[in-house]
RNA sequence: GGGGACGUAGCUCAAUUGGUUAGAGUACCGGCCUGUCACGCCGGUGGUUGCGGGUUCGAGUCCCGUCGUCCUCGCCA
């Protein structure tokens, strides 16, 4: 196997080179041991009649002691990938390396032979700088060396790993889904493939496997799951690539209730399995409503209070005219009190209201009680009777701060949510504890004030709470789905619902999203037929394994998570993707660039 | 698509108000050194200041455009 174009540079190349031991493993008990080691050169120590070689592989970093024979033959740089042999010695005590698991050893080489030669790095593997996004996704192959990254890596393919097998305890099935598959109306845009054989038709890359693991249920599949590459052509955030991995399942013949145990027990076996911890199950649950009451968002950090509380009932009585008339609008008053143990300087206080109005807020009404009446633009209102009224509704003492929104609800919570987190941050008190939740019963159906039309708040093949769904005039706006998210710390890990097992339901539901019969034919008709044989009740649940791996190790960018991601422009800096094709294979494919040739070349 | 920040040596950064030959650390190359592990010491190479244009006696610095990276809003059923 030794490779003779490489002999000239080896020292004994009749020796085998494949290593016995990685450069993790060997300690004091192989003391004495002839061994062979493979890796990088990851650092070098010339002293001149002694040479250290810091030697590299995935598993940790051994030092080998070279003497001047073999120094002087070969020359060796950053990055070389060699071969070396020779005998593992204990160190003298005051040579130990405490600080390196192999620190009591050395391997000290009788052979080296050098198996690939290494340019000059572009950075440093060892680095304690940061070195910039580009350079680093440009050379990933060099910045996948770095232990720190090999570390994210192994945590990901252990912790999947835990998730597969605890999907296979409860007796899943996993079930590859086409990545060549239909486009769909509503969602996110389509990645479009051209087909060779069809000319002028095109496959879609699916957004996510959800209309095949429901066909998959209908064949009697009752349990499956999926670690399922999925394709959103959106533009990019730190937490977001145009592909992702979503741990993806669905089960037949359950309610709500069997998805979220199912789910709490592998989320306790996996972070139990990949990481040792505890997390407690099952996780509290609470309507959409509620989450937006209490916290103005539909993703909560349950790990602070600052919770928003109605004030209609002060508001309606009260002598402010602005918030009696909000009140008599039918819209409504809430407020946040912020208590005394984070004092909020008036200073402060006007960068919140103007976060507010940044927001949409009109104004941010604000109110420090005191045994004398407090002070601030409610102050006011608050003499008296009025005072305590609205010191009770909040459970205000002096020195708390109060901070009011008056406005429509989506506004109210909307403002109030982002304040709530906003001082969050600024108390430092989004931090600690795993705090998981369901957020359930979402509305089923969103107007959309730009196409003026409705639009599924989940997906269209959510069930609604009223199988009826309101009858023949409902009030869209009142209806309530089977939609649940799961959430952590204020992050939406994933989404489900229990799903539209009735071809007459769906097509209603269809036809409310403004798809007629015919366009319903063409581009659900699949579905539609299929859930005419018999489809059982299913319900299912996706979570985004990117962002889970990289919350699971404290980080807030899936890119150290995602081996070779895409820049912020959706370009690949590596293989420098998407790039032109040969117009022979743009006519393959029946298809025409309309891109001006002067624009296309961008580099 | 909108807003913001940034772009100077292989890497990380500096360069006063627009003013001499654009510097430092590190890496790399050469030399010395037998116990280092961020080795040390001596010497050296290395620059189209992203790119194009403009203002100016003079531009890394100011202006316009463009490309790229990051953050963010829209978007992400």
């Amino acid at each position: 196997m030794t490779p003779s174009s490489t002999s000239a540079l080896t020292t004994h190349t009749k020796t085998d080179w494949r290593r016995t031991h990685t450069c993790g493993e060997l300690r004091k008990p192989e003391v004495g041991s002839r061994v062979t080691l493979n890796g990088w050169v990851h650092a070098r120590r010339d002293h001149g009649g002694v040479y250290f070689v810091d030697l590299r592989d995935r598993y940790g970093i051994t030092q080998v002691v070279l003497g001047p024979e073999l120094s002087d033959a070969v020359k060796l740089g950053p990055e070389f990938t060699i071969s070396v042999s020779g005998r593992v010695v204990a160190r003298e005590p005051h040579n130990v390396n405490p600080n390196r698991p192999t620190g009591e050893i050395d391997v000290v080489a009788d052979r080296l032979e050098i198996l690939s030669r290494s340019n000059t790095p572009p950075f440093p593997i060892d680095a304690d700088e940061e070195v910039s996004f580009e350079t680093r996704l440009k050379y990933r192959y060099m910045d996948l060396r770095r232990p720190a990254m090999q570390k994210n890596f192994i945590h990901r393919s252990r912790f999947i790993h835990a998730m597969r097998r605890a999907f296979e305890r409860q007796n899943f099935v996993e079930v590859e889904t086409p990545i060549l598959t239909k486009a769909t109306p509503e969602g996110a845009r389509d990645f479009l493939v051209p087909s060779r054989v069809h000319p002028g038709e095109f496959y879609a890359l699916p957004q996510s496997p959800q209309l095949f693991k429901q066909i998959l249920m209908v064949a009697g599949m009752d349990r499956y799951y999926q670690v399922a590459r999925c394709f959103r052509d959106e533009d990019l955030r730190a937490d977001r690539q145009l592909e992702f991995t979503q741990l993806d399942m669905e089960m037949s013949f359950v309610e709500e209730d069997d998805i979220f145990r199912t789910w709490e027990q592998v989320l306790h076996e996996t972070f139990r399995d990949a990481m040792g911890l505890d997390v407690a199950i099952p996780f509290p649950r609470m309507s959409w409503k509620e989450a937006m009451e209490r916290f103005g968002v539909d993703k909560p950090d349950l790990r602070y209070g600052l919770e928003l509380v109605d004030l209609a009932d002060w508001a309606r009585t009260c002598e402010f005219a602005v918030f009696k008339d909000t009140i008599a609008r039918g819209e409504r008053v809430m407020g946040i009190r912020v208590p005394a143990q984070h004092p909020l300087t008036r200073k402060e206080i006007d960068g919140l209201e103007e976060q507010a109005k940044s927001t949409g807020a009109k104004g941010l009404a604000w109110w420090k009680p005191t045994a004398e009446g407090g002070s601030g633009p409610l102050s006011k209102f608050t003499t008296g009777a009025a005072g305590l009224a609205l010191r009770a509704r909040l459970g205000a003492q002096d020195g708390d701060t109060v901070l009011c929104v008056a406005g429509k609800q989506s506004l109210v919570w909307r403002v109030l949510g982002d304040l709530r987190v906003a001082l969050g941050k600024k108390f430092d008190l989004a931090k600690g504890e795993w705090r998981f939740t369901w957020v359930t019963s979402f509305p089923m159906f969103e107007f959309d004030e730009t196409e003026k039309r409705w639009f599924s708040a989940h997906h269209p093949f959510t069930a609604p709470v009223d199988w009826s769904m309101g009858g023949e005039a409902p009030d869209l706006s009142t209806l309530v789905s089977r939609a649940y998210d799961l959430v952590l710390n204020g992050w939406e890990l994933g989404s489900g619902s229990v799903r539209i097992h009735r071809s007459d339901v769906q097509q209603k539901v269809f036809s409310i999203l403004g798809i007629g019969p015919e366009e319903q034919k063409q581009k659900f008709g699949f579905l539609l037929e299929a859930l005419s044989f018999g489809a059982p009740p299913h319900a299912g649940f996706a979570i985004g394994l990117d962002r889970l791996c990289a919350m699971s190790l404290g980080m807030d960018n899936i890119r150290d998570i995602v081996a070779f991601p895409k820049t912020a422009s959706a370009a690949c800096l590596m293989t420098d993707a998407p790039s032109p094709v040969a117009p022979e294979q743009l006519a393959e494919v029946h298809i025409r660039s309309v891109v001006p040739p002067s624009i296309q070349q961008p580099s």
